[in-house]
DNA sequence: TCTTGAACCTCTAGTCGCTAGAGATTGTAT
DNA sequence: ATACAATCTCTAGCGACTAGAGGTTCAAGA
């Protein structure tokens, strides 16, 4: 095991840049290096990045996950701590949910609305203009 | 009607700074100035503004509002464009509430699993470091 | 009229999690 | 030996703001 960055990304399908970015950030360990001050990584290299890939794909912002691994790394710890993160996360993806679904309602009012005529009668126009003509009240998305 | 960028702000439920961005950006036109330069806004710049925090509210990006503007400025034209928009959003946002059903369903399950012991017997610390045992695939989210 | 002080001004930098690019160096296969 | 892919560092950019510094202007009260 003595993979250079490139091996190690395409092993855990994380970017090149990403990886960096990582040890930059000190998510990542700074690995060896060769004599022409190229990284090489080894087996503990692969399972913590991995670690971190999964827990991203899971949606938990760096912080979550600094905290994670940190948890981890001690086995006979309780695990509350990790529970809790996993909780804050769930209920934030829930709140998520639940604003997007009231969007897309609204989305498939306007679309419904729509009599496909000119813009002078579209009502999408008109309810961008003028808000109260709209139907419910929702909270901020972006 | 010869507000100023507080007043506006007030108004429309539009901070101050966003304002300013927002003209930056050429999204708002730049008002008239008070001699000595401060900004003082009209009746169509708050329709226009309101226009514009609406449809953010919406969670339409930037380059789509100003698309809808463009559109709302030609009443003649067919709206089909404005339909197409909201189209777009309306199958992103369906998208994005998509994955982040499945991913609430695997943070669910992760707190099920969970003994509620040392992180050792860890169910979601070993989910994270090792994905085989994760029960779905899931899409990027973030 | 003068004086406060809140509101305004511009400009820069920071947020998050990367991603892209420039320009130089290194590793590897032929 | 040579070619060229991969690596290196560094800086800047993305979107949509937000925060702060340091200075100026406006409006109201004395």
């Amino acid at each position: 095991m003595d993979l250079s960055i490139g091996d190690l990304s395409r092993r855990v399908a994380v970017k090149v840049p990403t990886i960096r970015y990582y040890e930059q950030i000190g998510l990542l360990p700074a690995p060896p290096r060769t004599e022409g001050r190229q990284r090489r990584y080894g087996a503990e290299h692969v399972s913590r990045l991995s670690f971190i890939r999964h827990a991203r794909d899971l949606g938990f912002d760096v912080e979550a996950i600094r905290e994670l691994l940190s948890l981890a790394a001690q086995p006979d710890q309780s695990c509350e701590p990790a529970d809790q993160i996993v909780l804050r996360h769930l209920e934030s993806v829930e709140r998520r949910i639940a604003q997007l679904t009231l969007l897309r309602s609204e989305l498939r009012h306007m679309l419904e609305d729509c009599r496909h005529g000119p813009v002078r009668e579209c009502r999408i126009i008109q309810v961008l203009a003028d808000h109260d003509q709209c139907r419910h009240e929702h909270g901020k998305v972006s």
